[in-house]
RNA sequence: GCACAGUUCGUCUAGGGGUUAGGACGUAUCCCUUUCACGGAUAAGACACGGGUUCGAUUCCCGUACCGUGUACCA
């Protein structure tokens, strides 16, 4: 019971990370932390023909981005090393051999293709999901049925086999999770899992029950997506005499579409227009490019938090939470037993969240840095103001451009509905008369006295103030609604202000 | 089909044998405000169904329905 806590994050190099999987490893990198225990990352890559070039650094920078560190990983290593399933691949013969020995196992000599047509001809015969079992073994080339000298003379003439798990025709296979207490499942219902293939690599099963038992692992923690295939794990664990260092398992529930069908798709998010990558994520294949959380202009906080909460909740009302708020509250009883759908309404409005909760500074520094992504530039001092300006009113940073459009580009067009209401002989005077009042604030403007001139040039011309704000609203912004419209003037300038209000009474119509 | 999970407002969830079933996102209305937003307030909105057990069930048990996962020499 006071085994140390070491949990690990195993995923498999065959794309972009997708958020799920970031989440699974958020709640194992938790339990680690809170436990005063060790996160450990491996990389399962025992599926050759998957393998995809650059996924491996792309887990690494993804997880770095939510702030999730690891203690031991192919990158920086650790004394259970390697890291990479492909760069064990010797040791898990070694123990498939020992099943072999000890009669849990076998060598298979059939072909896929052979074990196809067997499926087919199952399937003709009405058999709904065929299985290499304890019934159809016995009717295939495996060492249960050739002779001990006809397997010898297979393995020495080289022949590919692979070695199949011998499963117990009828025995209970209970499962513990901590999630979800036991869980029974019948051996009959069980195939003769592949261990090893005939490339020599081990499958999922084999790989993952050898190295979380080398690894000292205490904890495995996944998605439920693995639970049908946890008796076999359990299987293996008794098997190889390791029922005493067995894992706590823990299946997690799953990460669902908005409508609840099916596991969070990528095809679903795209046509909802979501990401389903923490990051941006480049198919080199399919020449595509996939965005991700960080570029859609989400902060890493927003993902910890938004993600945290699929599943987990703290029990209190509390819902915004740091990363080290995370570390202290979480743990496995508050995790749910049901599958969660994504809403993303919720994390634009964490998101939203966190950006009210960025310093001014800090916000001005990444509107620049976006800035300059479209070759324009602007003070520090200046970008705080439109930080300020707009702070209240957006979700993300690159909102700052959309939102406040205004502040960078005098408008060109004016909103139609806005201008036919609004638009009429007083405002033009007062628009005029505010120009020329204007004249004597060159050189500074400050958003009170912006008002002060705008007031009295009402009260000379008496015109009621509100009456005429959205018109000039419109006048310099082309919008009619927007932020505080003093502090925009004071932002833009007299010089400014006065050329738009040129534009603009030169371009729209009087309506009477 | 079979196996295994799951099921409280639209969504994330709290709760749990007796509650006005609580919160958050979203929605609506109102207040604030020159507009919009922010903020504040208010409102609408849920225990899948059927049987038990019980004085009493949303809560416990059993069934049904629905939803999901799995059913590869993929993970």
């Amino acid at each position: 019971m006071d085994k140390k806590v070491r949990v690990r994050f195993a995923p498999s190099p065959t794309g972009g990370l997708h958020i799920g999987g970031v989440r699974t490893a958020l709640y194992n990198y938790l339990i680690a932390k809170k436990n005063n225990g060790t996160m450990i990352l491996r990389i399962e890559d025992t599926d050759q023909t998957r393998y995809v070039e650059g996924a491996e650094e792309y887990i690494k920078e993804a997880l770095a981005w939510v702030g999730i560190q690891l203690d031991e990983s192919p990158w920086q290593g650790g004394k259970f090393a390697p890291y990479r399933q492909s760069e064990r691949k010797d040791l898990y013969k070694k123990y498939a051999l020992k099943l072999i020995e000890e009669g849990n196992a076998y060598y298979a000599f059939d072909t896929e293709d052979e074990w196809d047509s067997k499926r087919k001809e199952l399937e003709a015969a009405g058999v709904v999901s065929p299985q290499y079992n304890s019934i159809t073994r016995m009717q295939m080339k495996n060492s249960l049925t050739l002779t001990a000298a006809e397997v010898k003379a297979k393995l020495a003439a080289g022949e590919p086999y692979t070695i199949r798990l011998k499963v117990p025709h009828k025995e209970d296979i209970r499962v513990h999770d901590l999630i979800r207490g036991w869980v029974v499942f019948h051996s009959s219902l069980l195939d003769d899992r592949v261990l090893l293939k005939s490339d020599g690599m081990p499958t999922y099963h084999l790989a993952n029950v050898v190295d979380d038992y080398l690894m000292q692992i205490s904890h495995v923690i996944r998605g439920e997506e693995w639970l049908p295939s946890a008796p076999v794990h359990v299987l293996l664990y008794k098997m190889l005499g390791w029922e005493n260092e067995m894992p706590q398992f823990l299946h997690l529930p799953l990460i669902m579409n908005p409508d609840g069908n099916g596991k969070l798709s990528k095809r679903y998010a795209d046509q909802l227009g979501f990401p389903v990558f923490p990051i941006e994520w480049h198919n080199k294949e399919k020449q595509a490019t996939m965005t991700g959380y960080r570029e859609a202009g989400y902060f890493p906080e927003t993902m910890v938090n938004f993600l945290v909460l699929l599943g987990w909740n703290a029990g209190t009302e509390q819902e915004i939470f740091s990363m080290q708020e995370l570390i202290d509250s979480f743990s496995i009883e508050r995790i749910g037993k049901s599958g969660t759908k994504f809403d993303i309404n919720k994390a634009k409005w964490f998101n939203q969240h966190y950006l009210k909760a960025t310093s001014n500074p800090t916000l001005a520094r990444l509107l620049l840095a976006d800035l300059a992504k479209n070759n324009r530039t602007l003070s520090q001092e200046k970008a705080e103001k439109v930080v300020e300006i707009l702070k209240e009113r957006v979700t993300f940073v690159k909102d700052f451009l959309t939102e406040g459009k205004y502040l960078f580009d005098a408008p060109q067009t004016f909103d139609e509905q806005i201008a036919s209401k609004k638009w009429n002989q007083p405002l033009v005077e007062v628009l005029n008369g505010y120009k020329n009042a204007l004249q004597t604030h060159q050189e500074s403007l400050e958003a009170h006295t912006a008002k002060e001139i705008l007031n009295k040039t009402t009260d000379s011309l008496g015109v009621k103030f509100g009456s005429v704000m959205q018109g000039v609203r419109l006048a310099i912004t082309g919008a009619g609604a927007g932020a505080d419209l003093m502090e925009i003037i004071a932002f833009l300038g007299a010089d400014e202000v006065s050329k738009r209000i040129d534009y603009a009474v030169s371009t729209l119509k009087v309506v009477s």
